[in-house]
DNA sequence: AGCTATTTTAAACGACTGTTTGAATTTTAG
DNA sequence: CTAAAATTCAAACAGTCGTTTAAAATAGCT
């Protein structure tokens, strides 16, 4: 294993649990058993590596994503909106196969993403995964016609939130369901569940 | 104004907008216009300074949404989900007249509560503030009776994280509606806009 | 006034942060 | 084998962090 993905490696997972800003590099290192300075000479500087980590994901998830919502599309048939929403599963739960938990980490570095560090993460996505966006307004527009682009901006956004809110505190939650409910959910489960939830949220009456 | 109270308007603007951990004492005190020193002689920690900051909103907030959801547990008629969230509006709305923008910086905080610190903010609302949550899920499950309390469970959080998510990067939202859509948004239009999509979500069917 | 208690102040504390350095080491290639 | 390139390493850098200290200033009270 090189230096290189044993610092990703350790990285992603504190990341994810205690945040971009509350992670420290001596931490990572330590956790990845390399030297303090290795961070500095393999990405530049911790804002590097932290693109790196999430390119890492975007990279694999980007171009399933892009043919799942593209299919749905190209397809003459109107899609439902549980169906766009149901086209982020596969994708998603691939990186689960391509690393462990991997499903989990993505989604809670996503939502540690913004909120941490002023929203650069935010912009950095944006900007390098245009099409992911597109390709989803284009999906909800096909299957809810009627939602002006400024009604979906706002029920993407909700949704955005409450993906990405919910995964990033994901594990306390899954905790939480053991303890209450004597009920062992996973991220897969999670899912499953909030997908009602926003396909309802997206397809809400329009009030005017 | 006392030093205890510019302390606390310094502190709960700059935690609001760069979270708990990003912000640190110096910063506060210089906005404050009061000594270094001064956080930890009335305070104690930073950690009970913020404690004092969400304590300030939530005191004024508690009763009144303790009184507006007891309201609609008590009467005989059955609300509607929109009812339930409906009844938050004049309680959040008010903390902006107890302090300049109060609703939105109240909101930020939630939202920056739930993921900086590993939840240490969550506990202590809970704890503190427990009515609060029970009052809500009474008025949820008299309007939604047929949701078990495992789904309630899962589609409150997911409420919690829809709007507080949304809340915590109010501002950038609001700028990007500002620009693409030559619209003014103020705070009381956003949450105008996440009430059909929250109780769309929860009253979502059940899949079994 | 004087005395006490409260508050403010400047300075320093030790711990931690991301980053840089230059020498030692390992790897690669001729 | 050897020389060059790439990598690792311990050490130190300059900063920032939350917190503490002890002296100075202020306020309240008799």
């Amino acid at each position: 294993m090189s230096t290189k993905n044993k610092i990703l490696d350790a990285a992603e997972v504190l990341f994810a649990d205690k945040g971009f800003n509350g992670t420290s590099l001596r931490e990572i290192t330590s956790q990845a058993e390399v030297n303090l300075a290795a961070v500095n000479y393999h990405f530049g500087s911790k804002k590097e590596l932290i693109k790196a980590v999430m390119s890492r994901y975007m990279n694999e998830l980007s171009p399933r994503l892009e043919s799942a919502l593209g299919a749905l599309c190209t397809d003459e048939a109107k899609p439902s909106l549980i169906d766009v929403f149901s086209a982020f599963i596969e994708p998603l739960l691939y990186l689960n196969t391509f690393k462990n938990n991997g499903t989990s980490i993505f989604l809670q570095l996503l939502g540690r993403g913004y909120t941490d560090s002023q929203g650069f993460l935010r912009w950095f996505l944006t900007t390098q995964y245009p099409s992911v966006f597109s390709n989803f307004t284009n999906a909800v527009h096909k299957a809810y016609p009627e939602l002006s682009a400024e009604e979906m901006f706002w029920r993407l956004h909700f949704t955005m939130g409450t993906i990405v809110f919910t995964m990033s505190s994901s594990d306390a939650l899954i905790d939480i369901a053991l303890n209450d409910f004597d009920r062992q959910v996973d991220i897969a489960g999670v899912i499953k569940q909030v997908i009602p939830y926003v396909a309802a949220g997206v397809a809400a009456p329009i009030i005017r």
